[in-house]
DNA sequence: TCTGGGGTCCTAGGACCC
DNA sequence: TCTGGGGTCCTAGGACCC
């Protein structure tokens, strides 16, 4: 048996919306989001006729709809059932009202937004202050933003952070109350029984794959191996896995701030094949000025460039690979021209007439740029103020990637910045103010 | 799954330095 | 110039998540 005592002991919740753009359209519209068919549908050029982005619980179980991201011919023509583009402006707002009712209940420095639709909650220090259990504040937390915002929220409550995000994965999101959870207690009737290694936060098709391999095919197993035989096989990797499945978790969350490598870009399928180098050219212009123009608004400068190409399908056939993608360092910069510049080098040094279908740019080694300049025309207050908001949205912006903030345009040919400028991630932004 | 988009982290080999 | 060893930096590539 495992001895958990030196283990940190806390009270941790995972909480994610239920289907959280389908949610928010349906209360937009004065629908019950458990009740109402519909699914949040991306019409962006480059979709091939549509991107399912969420459904909605009860289109799920009508119409069979299990992935989330599938494709509009999948999505059945039925006036039960309604289809409507996605407001990703809406979706950051109310994801911020969210985290702002979480802020009653947890420090600043106990809440950590993890995506668009998930945060992750350190109420060790506060939950007594709120219920008899963490159960109980739990359900009063999902009370008050189904009050306030219409919206259903999952928690899932653990020791430790991963045993909430366990809980939240495996146990909330089927329970009738919305509430999963797991301890060290249970870790064996709660972690071991999950037969389907990809069901578990972290293990995907490659690393089932593997284990499967060394002979592991479930929890129980993962648990019971020789720990040292997993390291030696996978690495720090194993040795993640091995915690896992014992329930362990040793991330100080409040301790750690900001990711290791931070990095900042954008990518896109283009509409169609492009096969002149002054078509690509213009493309790759156009979205590393976009990105270059992100990081002056967040006042960061990058010392690294990379440029991602992927080939058309024929042409990856003909090549042998799906494209490629190369990276260089640079004196760091935020200047279009500079980054442009490196962009184009990658390019040149690495296209040889391939049919492309995939541009992708992103930054790296980013470091802080200047600080805030004030003007002379506005009183201080309303600048620096301005400039703590524009922070608090490019956070939460940055964090999930769904910035596109600035409207690079181009009447170039290929260009596809003027159709893509009001969308948010390649997809509508639509109003936040409904 | 005939192309969504934005991220983070880990590994491994080569270059180079002392 | 037929195996030194330890360390850092750089880059390519893989894997996974929401």
């Amino acid at each position: 048996m495992m001895n958990y005592q030196n283990e940190p002991h806390g009270v941790f919740f995972l909480i994610d919306n239920k289907s959280f753009y389908a949610s928010v359209e349906a209360v937009a519209r004065g629908w019950n989001p458990l009740k109402i068919s519909l699914v949040v549908m991306s019409e962006a050029s480059n979709t091939n006729g549509g991107l399912v982005l969420a459904t909605s619980p009860e289109a799920k179980k009508r119409y069979h709809l299990q992935a989330n991201v599938s494709r509009a011919r999948e999505v059945p023509q039925d006036p039960q059932l309604a289809v409507v583009p996605p407001r990703m402006n809406l979706y950051i707002k109310r994801n911020l009202q969210i985290n702002d009712i979480f802020r009653r209940f947890v420090a600043n420095e106990d809440l950590m937004p993890y995506s668009i639709d998930e945060s992750i909650l350190d109420l060790t220090h506060s939950w007594q202050l709120f219920g008899k259990s963490p159960r109980d504040v739990a359900v009063r937390i999902q009370k008050t933003v189904r009050r306030e915002l219409g919206l259903y929220t999952t928690v899932g409550i653990g020791d430790n952070p991963v045993q909430a995000k366990l809980a939240l994965d495996l146990y909330a999101k089927h329970d009738t109350d919305l509430i999963g959870e797991i301890h060290y207690s249970t870790v064996p009737e709660k972690i071991w029984p999950v037969n389907h290694l990809t069901d578990v936060w972290g293990i995907a098709h490659r690393t089932a794959d593997h284990l499967n391999r060394l002979g592991i095919h479930n929890m129980y197993e993962l648990a019971h191996v020789d720990p040292y035989e997993l390291k030696g096989e996978m690495g720090l990797m194993g040795q993640q896995l091995y915690a896992m499945a014992w329930g362990i978790d040793r991330s100080q969350l409040n301790k750690r701030r900001g990711p290791k490598n931070a990095s900042l870009g954008n990518s896109q399928v283009l509409p169609r094949d492009y096969v002149k180098q002054k078509e690509i050219e213009t493309v790759i212009k156009e979205v590393g000025e976009q990105v270059a123009s992100r990081l002056r608004h967040h006042h960061k400068q990058a010392g690294c460039v990379s440029l991602g190409i992927g080939f058309s399908y024929a042409a990856s056939e003909a090549d042998g690979r799906g494209g490629f993608h190369q990276e260089m360092r640079i004196a760091p910069t935020d200047q279009n021209g500079e980054i442009v510049a490196a962009l184009i080098r990658l390019f040149r040094n690495n296209w040889d007439g391939q049919t492309v279908r995939n541009v992708a740019v992103y930054t790296s080694r980013l470091c802080a740029s200047t600080g805030l300049q004030l003007n002379f025309f506005e009183p201080a207050q309303a600048q620096i103020k301005r400039a703590k908001t524009d922070h608090v949205v490019d956070a939460i912006r940055d964090r999930f990637g769904f910035t596109r903030l600035v409207y690079a345009s181009s009447l170039q040919k290929g260009g596809t910045a003027i159709e893509r400028a009001s969308l948010v991630g390649g997809h509508n932004g639509g109003n936040a103010y409904e």
